[in-house]
DNA sequence: CGCCGGCATGTAACCGATTACATCCTCCAT
DNA sequence: ATGGAGGATGTAATCGGTTACATGCCGGCG
């Protein structure tokens, strides 16, 4: 393992010089820039990060906290995250807690000196997260939590007002028996989309009926055996708002296999608008939340406050939603479009 | 920011003894242990990362290049090799290249004393891995790569299997016209899934025939335009085997667009396996690979390579792949299955 | 009684960088 | 000629841990 002693012993020169060279310091004249340029590739040196964030006092990576990885909301987090840490030349510490109390804690404890600043995601709506446990004045934006009355920085999706306005939206097209897949009671999202769906109801004089609530997870399976047993209902629902899109689908394979015409016999509309929703068929309604925005604007958010004076600002910042109208649900729905969207996926 | 400094004064014992209590050493008695986890406690003490592991020369976090972070097959990737590291307690470093050759070396200089070994994808098939910037001895596992003659331990999916496999059973069904969607042709996957179906018409005496052939780039989108194509043509096949799932539902939606019946007039098939294949309409049939088996093997690997004596042994495992017949292509599909097949998704 | 072994604890060197401060040199103004 | 300014370079302290080695204490045994 090559040191800067080394690459100093054999440029000739102190260590000091060596290390002015690799940071760029203006104050070392041309040849000697040279000399220990030439020797360090020569040597193939690479500067050590711990020694150097040990005396920097910071590390240029940024941790991210997540209750899960699975599925394509979190990838697209991360790489709406990456994108712009990595432009700024921070790396990114990910570590997924499974909504387990004890492993946010250990994860918030191993993070202590491995990063400048951290981006946060708790799910559970209740939870409050162990604040105590970072150091005082230490850079976190909170992702989709309730920022339960700390200042921090905290990053929200419009996710009720979009509920509500596409169950607005189908209350124009003449529904009134909507139905509700949700997703998990102990998530955040999940929760407000709920609400989002009742005030909906509600302001068309509806009122709300725990019956046409059926409970799902955010996987398409639960969205397939919910759509199941909302077919045995009678009088059916015209209608399905489903919590995610995830959901939608498995409801609309449901559907296609007890052959109910869609949107004929039965709307759907979904929420997310993940890639996979305008190849559906018939195309998905949904509403369109820009997630690797999200991560994009938590990241800004971070490198902000760890670049600046790193204070919290308790701004709380909403990233707004789009309504998507498809075929699925009966308005006039745009056919599938065929531009790429974006380079190049992989498998 | 109380260091282990403070906890010692405060405690009133020497440094070491600190250290050795954090490190569940057997050499401290009982009531000073006790004494000295309390005053920890009360100051909020946490050890520096950093400092750590520039005195240990470890750092119990692992670095995983990625040519790119989108879509749901890195997702699970990463899904997996996290579950494996954070049993064992590492951590996880991740990191994009873009596939730009200067972003893979500046993140591999960058991962030097970050982390104790290395995950690594690179996914253009002609492209070695610029392995000269490791540090010797550095242990690192490469993933669908070809292993350019080094030493270094690999894993690499069935893919050329796998599409061959597809291709023969489409065969069987009777299909003799029988078109590809494939993959970038700098993706290794890609061109590995192209050779099965290569391998598997010549082994039918059928030409392979350039025409049959259309670039495709992973996303629905290019499958949806490959599709519109391939249907121009004349006469038309009668199959369509795509290069991965998302090219499939491109297609299929490309299809039902068109009126064309599926399996009826046309088998479609694709390769993955993601979790909404089997909520298509009709059900997708494809090649099923279980990435998250993959990132966990590869961590594994890696971490035993940490562990143990940090030997390149040059082992290349090959991570086998299963058919999934559903009924897009004419074969006795299963009906979509309702069991939920993970915990909780978000969003 | 004295010596020795072993255990609990302390002291200080070290890991590999950064950087405040010291030093030295050169060149210029008085 | 001389003092001083200022730039290039070197010396050594420092960051916060770990750990080899030193020390001191205690009990047991000859």
């Amino acid at each position: 393992m090559v040191t800067i002693r080394d690459v100093a012993r054999a440029a000739r020169v102190s260590v000091a010089t060596v290390s002015r060279v690799q940071n760029e310091s203006s104050l070392v004249t041309e040849p000697t820039r040279r000399r220990v340029r030439t020797v360090a590739r020569r040597l193939g040196y690479t500067p050590h990060a711990a020694a150097r964030s040990l005396s920097t006092r910071h590390t240029s990576s940024i941790g991210v906290l997540l209750p899960d990885l699975y599925g394509e909301f979190y990838a697209e987090l991360i790489r709406g995250i990456d994108q712009t840490t990595q432009r700024q030349g921070y790396h990114l510490l990910v570590a997924s807690s499974h909504n387990d109390r004890g492993m946010i804690e250990a994860a918030l404890q191993a993070m202590r000196g491995r990063v400048d600043g951290l981006i946060l995601m708790s799910p559970a709506p209740g939870a409050h997260v162990p604040v105590r446990d970072l150091p005082e004045g230490f850079p976190v934006v909170l992702l989709n939590c309730n920022a339960s009355g700390k200042a921090f920085d905290s990053i929200v999706v419009a996710n009720r007002q979009g509920a509500y306005e596409m169950v607005r939206h189908l209350l124009a097209q003449g529904h009134r028996r909507i139905a509700m897949i949700t997703g998990p009671s102990r998530n955040f999202d999940a929760v407000e989309r709920w609400r989002g769906y009742r005030a909906a109801m509600q302001s068309a004089k509806i009122r709300p009926a725990r019956q046409w609530e059926v409970a799902g997870d955010f996987n398409q399976a639960s969205g397939f055996d919910a759509c199941r047993k909302l077919l045995r209902y009678q009088p059916r629902p015209t209608a399905i708002f489903a919590g995610n899109d995830a959901m939608a689908i498995g409801a609309l394979s449901a559907l296609a296999e007890a052959g109910v015409p869609v949107p004929g016999e039965m709307a759907v509309a979904g929420f997310d608008d993940i890639p996979m929703a305008r190849y559906m068929h018939p195309p998905l309604s949904t509403v369109r939340v820009d997630i690797s925005a999200l991560g994009e604007r938590a990241a800004r958010r971070l490198l902000d406050a760890v670049g600046n004076g790193r204070k919290h600002h308790n701004r709380r910042e909403t990233l707004p939603v789009t309504l998507v109208i498809r075929e699925s649900c009966g308005g006039r729905g745009q056919p599938a479009a065929s531009s790429p969207r974006r380079q190049e996926g992989t498998s």
